[in-house]
DNA sequence: GGCCGGTCTTTGTGATCACATTTTTACGGT
DNA sequence: ACCGTAAAAATGTGATCACAAAGACCGGCC
């Protein structure tokens, strides 16, 4: 089988190929295109970037540096498969890291901003009960980093870039479940917004803390995870 | 001038050049080898390395992804400057994190490991009172890390440790007024030793945010950063 | 039928080369 | 002495090649 890389609006510039490519994997994994476990050769990612091996293999490489992928020790390369401690473990990072984005970018935003937020919000909400969990996964991703970006910190925002990518593919491959949250977990910005326009940045930190905690406690118990036994069906012990 | 990176324990395995490369500048930077500002060319590097450009390129590429060099649009890569406004975001980030990897760290530590921490500290201040900066950093580090590591969150570790390698350099040009801080700014990590013998995760995480924030306030005073004028020479208007 | 051994393929690694671009150096004019 | 320009050196990028190790596949043996 081989795969296609949308080209988007990287390639639009005269980057390097290894920049394109390192961009266009990046891109490939929050939205899903591959398969947690899936290995990636460097020659196929080549491949289907049209290049020769070298950029590929420099991207792929950057992309294992930060964690976005999984190096097995004789080198290659795979999707990784969150084990349950590791997604608790992005979860708590996400849950120290974003709400600081959040206090940061409070004293930064104005109205307009704010305005074209609550419009991503209402995406969200319209893309949530038509059934799209894919529309409904990207709003929420553009409404948070719409608000990250503007906290002024690229370290930071990296660093965030760099859970999210972490956790793509497993939520990508959830995603029905993920929407189907009961409305106690759900990802509902709204008072997230409510607070920012009050200017209290502290309180709407707060609230996203919760809410990253809420939506991470609901996942700890509806996804199975990686080496763990399916959850429904009883006993079936016997495996090879 | 050539540059000597030196082998330490690392290319004790037989790691891929690539790798090695890594982890030795990883380590020259954490070292105080480079300086701020300092280009770091491909075949300079390679060349310190005894290996060819190869493993040079891509390992100086992973460090510029995780922030740890900065990349010039032209490719060029070198030791960052940190501004103040950069020093402060990683401050800040710092501030969230290492608190959390305490949390963590606090259920798992046995008594036997919180006695090696305790020597590290008084090695700490030993070096200190013997004006020995860079060993009171070093021990600085393995007292901080050796907690750090007992967190079993390889991911938050690896954050953590791209923190201090972006403030590395920095910290090392200025370790003299980094070590005559005064008493009540300076990284004295008794309390948290004794908070964490109480069990009191959540305590010793206070401390160390605190010890952060107390550390951050000292030097963005006391250090000077990249543009700014000189702090005592006064006026010297004129420049190019 | 299941397990083992060998072969053939695929994979990652690293070196070398060619090329375009940037950066430095040197020179000549003002 | 200063500055702009051209020549020269150095630099990053990317392709190709050779090699060793890992993996897949197939046939034969117990």
């Amino acid at each position: 089988m081989t795969i296609t890389l949308s080209t988007h609006d990287i390639a639009a510039e005269e980057l390097p190929l290894e920049e394109q490519a390192y961009r266009r994997l990046r891109q490939a994994l929050v939205e899903g295109v591959f398969t947690p476990g899936e290995k990636l050769s460097i020659r196929r990612i080549a491949e289907a970037l049209g290049t020769s091996p070298m950029p590929a293999r420099t991207a792929l490489r950057r992309l294992a540096t930060e964690q976005a992928l999984d190096a097995l020790p004789s080198g290659t390369v795979l999707v990784p498969r969150l084990t349950r401690a590791a997604f608790q473990e992005v979860s708590a990072i996400r849950a120290e890291l974003e709400p600081l984005a959040i206090r940061l970018a409070a004293g930064r935003v104005d109205a307009g901003t704010l305005d074209a937020l609550a419009a991503v919000v209402a995406e969200q909400d319209a893309a949530r009960a038509a059934g799209r969990p894919e529309l409904c996964l990207q709003k929420d991703r553009e409404f948070l980093f719409g608000l990250y970006r503007r906290a002024g910190a690229p370290m930071l925002l990296g660093i965030i870039e760099a859970l999210w990518l972490r956790r793509g593919p497993l939520f990508w491959e959830a995603r029905w479940i993920v929407m189907g949250s009961p409305p106690e977990a759900a990802h509902r910005h709204g008072p997230i917004l409510a607070a920012l326009r009050r200017g209290a940045g502290e309180e709407a930190a707060r609230e996203l803390k919760a809410e990253i905690e809420r939506m991470t406690a609901f996942l700890s118990g509806a996804l199975q995870f990686e080496g763990e036994a399916p959850a429904r069906p009883r006993a079936m012990r016997a495996r090879a």
